[in-house]
Parts: C-alpha cells; sequence; structure tokens
DNA sequence: AAGACGGGGAT
DNA sequence: ATCCCAGTCTT
C-alpha cells in the first residue's frame, strides 16, 4: 500500500492540479476567436489547417472568407483547384489548400463528406499530421487526442524544465507522453486549447508573463529562472540569394499568366512566366531567354519595372520584372501546364503568390 | 535527421 | 536582422 506522500501518489495529485487550473484559466481567459463558437468537424479542420504555421491574426479575415465560399466538405470537394488556391492566395504555404482539396473529395467518396470520428482515418488524409488530428478530434469531437504544437512544446519544456532540443526525436516523444497524460482525464478540449492559448498568451516565447500563470507554481522553469532560456533554440535554416526575372508580356491590353506544375514551390498557382537569372547573364539576355524559353514570345523592346526583394523560410529572392508588347504569335509553354490571357484585374483574383501580387502592382 | 515549403508580425 | 508562428511531407 503506498503511503499517503509518495511520489507515484503526489505526482498524480500534481497532474490533477494542473489540469484544474488550466482548465479554469481557459475558461476565464480564453480570446473570443471565430473557430470557437463552432463545433462542425469541417470548420475545426479548415482552421486548423490554416493556423499551421500561421499567426492568428492573420487566420482570423480569411477564415470566415473561406466557409462562406466552400461551406461544406461537399462544396470544397465539388470545387476546381484553381478556385481553392485562388481563396488560399496570400496564406503561403500552398500545399495545405492543395491537401485541403484531396482530403475533401477522400471524405467525401469514402465517409460520404462527413469527417470521421476516428484519429486513425483523420490522420490518413493528406495533410493532417499527428497534430491536426489530435485537434480536430479533440476539439471537434470531444475525444481524448493529445497535441503537440510550437506552443504546447513551450508550456511543457518549461513546466518540466526541458533541456534537450525538443525536435529531437526521444524528446518529441517525451513530450507527446506528456501532452497524452493531461488529456487523461478532464475535459481535453478544454485542457489543449487551454495549452496554446496559454502558449500564445502567457508562456511566450520572449517575455513570458509568469506571474499572470496559472501554472506557475508547478513550473519547474520557473522554479529555476529558466522560463526565458526554455525551450532550447533550434538551428535556423540556411537561406540562399537568388535573383528571378519575370516578364509582363502584353497583348491587346491583356497579359499572359502561366500556371505553375501541381507540385513545389508556389505549385499550382499563376505567375508571369518566371525563371531564375543564371550566373554572369546580363538582365536582356534573361528577359528575353525567360519568354522565348517558358513561353515561346519575342519582342524588340522592353522596360524594367522597379527591383524589389522578396523573403521566403529557405530563399531570398530578387525580382526583375520586364514589361514588354508582343504581337500575335502561339503561346509555346516550357514548364507550365496552363496559361491565360487576362486583364490586370483578372490577374489579381487568379490564385496568385503575394510576391506575383507585388509584381503585378509595379505595372504601369 | 534534415530540408522544402510562405508570409507576416514582433523585437 | 532574427525569431517563430495552432506543421506536414519528402528524402
Amino acid at each position: 500500500m503506498a503511503t499517503r506522500n509518495s511520489p507515484a501518489k503526489s505526482a498524480v495529485l500534481e497532474l490533477v492540479r494542473i489540469r484544474q487550473s488550466l482548465a479554469a484559466w481557459y475558461r476565464r481567459a480564453r480570446r473570443d476567436l471565430p473557430w470557437r463558437h463552432t463545433r462542425d468537424p469541417y470548420a475545426i479542420w479548415v482552421s486548423e489547417i490554416m493556423l499551421q504555421q500561421t499567426r492568428v491574426d492573420t487566420v482570423i479575415p480569411r477564415y470566415g472568407r473561406w466557409l462562406a465560399r466552400f461551406p461544406t466538405v461537399k462544396a470544397l470537394a465539388k470545387a476546381p483547384l484553381d478556385d481553392v488556391l485562388a481563396e488560399w492566395a496570400g496564406l503561403g504555404y500552398y500545399a495545405r489548400a492543395r491537401h485541403l482539396h484531396r482530403a475533401a473529395c477522400e471524405v467525401v467518396e469514402q465517409y460520404g463528406g462527413e469527417l470521421p470520428a476516428d484519429v486513425a482515418a483523420v490522420r490518413a488524409l493528406p495533410g493532417v499530421g499527428r497534430y491536426t488530428a489530435g485537434a480536430i478530434l479533440s476539439l471537434a469531437f470531444g475525444q481524448r487526442e493529445p497535441i503537440l504544437d510550437g506552443n504546447v512544446i513551450r508550456v511543457l519544456t518549461r513546466l518540466h524544465a526541458i533541456d534537450e532540443d525538443p525536435h529531437a526525436s526521444p524528446t518529441q516523444e517525451r513530450l507527446w507522453a506528456l501532452a497524452a497524460e493531461l488529456v487523461a482525464d478532464g475535459d481535453p478540449s478544454e485542457i489543449n486549447q487551454g495549452l496554446m492559448e496559454l502558449g500564445a498568451t502567457v508562456c511566450t516565447p520572449r517575455r513570458p508573463a509568469c506571474t499572470a500563470c496559472p501554472l506557475a507554481r508547478q513550473c519547474r522553469a520557473h522554479a529555476t529562472g529558466r522560463s526565458e532560456t526554455l525551450p532550447a533554440p533550434s538551428r535556423p535554416t540556411r537561406v540562399v540569394a537568388v535573383e528571378q526575372v519575370s516578364v509582363a508580356l502584353v497583348r491587346d491590353d491583356k497579359i499572359l499568366l502561366a500556371r505553375r506544375p501541381p507540385t513545389g514551390l508556389w505549385g499550382g498557382l499563376f505567375e508571369l512566366p518566371t525563371d531564375e537569372r543564371r550566373p554572369g547573364e546580363s538582365l536582356d539576355t534573361a528577359v528575353r531567354r525567360v519568354a522565348e524559353e517558358r513561353v515561346g514570345l519575342r519582342f524588340d523592346s522592353w522596360q524594367p519595372l522597379p527591383v524589389f526583394h522578396h523573403v521566403l523560410s529557405h530563399r531570398r529572392m530578387t525580382f526583375h520584372g520586364a514589361y514588354a508588347s508582343v504581337d500575335r504569335g502561339p503561346v509555346r509553354r516550357r514548364g507550365y501546364d496552363a496559361h491565360r490571357w487576362v486583364t490586370l484585374e483578372a490577374a489579381r483574383s487568379l490564385g496568385i503568390s503575394r510576391a506575383m501580387d507585388r509584381l503585378l502592382s509595379k505595372l504601369p
């Protein structure tokens, strides 16, 4: 028989206290966010995909717009991918939109348009990883599935004063186990959202508000003055500089847009014919080469557009834009799978990247 | 285990 | 300039 103060028993009591403090704090301090007004699994799913690596403030105006345009899984599945990407335009990580569309088709075909309340089935959908499956199952269906995202990693590494790299496999498994232990009792939706909310508003990357934290008394990092130094920083990704050359080809007051291949960077989005500038290549040579090689068009003279920089997580791009009138003649695509002659107005409502939107805004 | 994959806001 | 965000997929 365990004694009253055995380690095992005090650990269990501590867990109970953490759950209760967290849930009570969450009920009191939670922000009023659009996706917290629904239990529609599809709406929760959409919000979780949009929120991947994307700030709440960025998602808020896009979430409602998305649901107005694609109100149900069936509506999304029925829409052409071009429309889906156009609606996603500007949000980044476009594989999320391609996967969401494909997953919607699968849900219609396999489950009649209703997201199954089964973690393995949801996890098997394209674009749904371990985190998103846990979030959908716990928030939409109230199941005891853990979640581990950037916020929860920060909260748990501090709570347990974990020094190891949180992205290393062994630490990942330990963190998932800790997250699972928290939802083993109580309300999994409140506990999971409480963990994320705490990480987003109190247990922040810099200058955490420990005096306002419901878990401060149980926090090992706080007790040892390490709240600001945990979690261990991850290794930064290398950013490569590249020069891009884009040509705006004009004919009858319309410009030529071409669709990128369905995968890879900006996959499935439209753009002005673009290619990397080669080492040592003059701008004039590059501009003419891009038009000739990528869409099979030539011109006599061209005008430069203002140069600008566009930064991605792994690239620092310098865009050199050119503007030229072209005569009649067939478009011969290379490396694109579709093209359209459109007005500038129509071009900006196609699925285009932020970089391309910036480029189009510089046209005369 | 590491890299690809966007964009923006905070410091 | 640096960090990093309600991550997933590929290699």
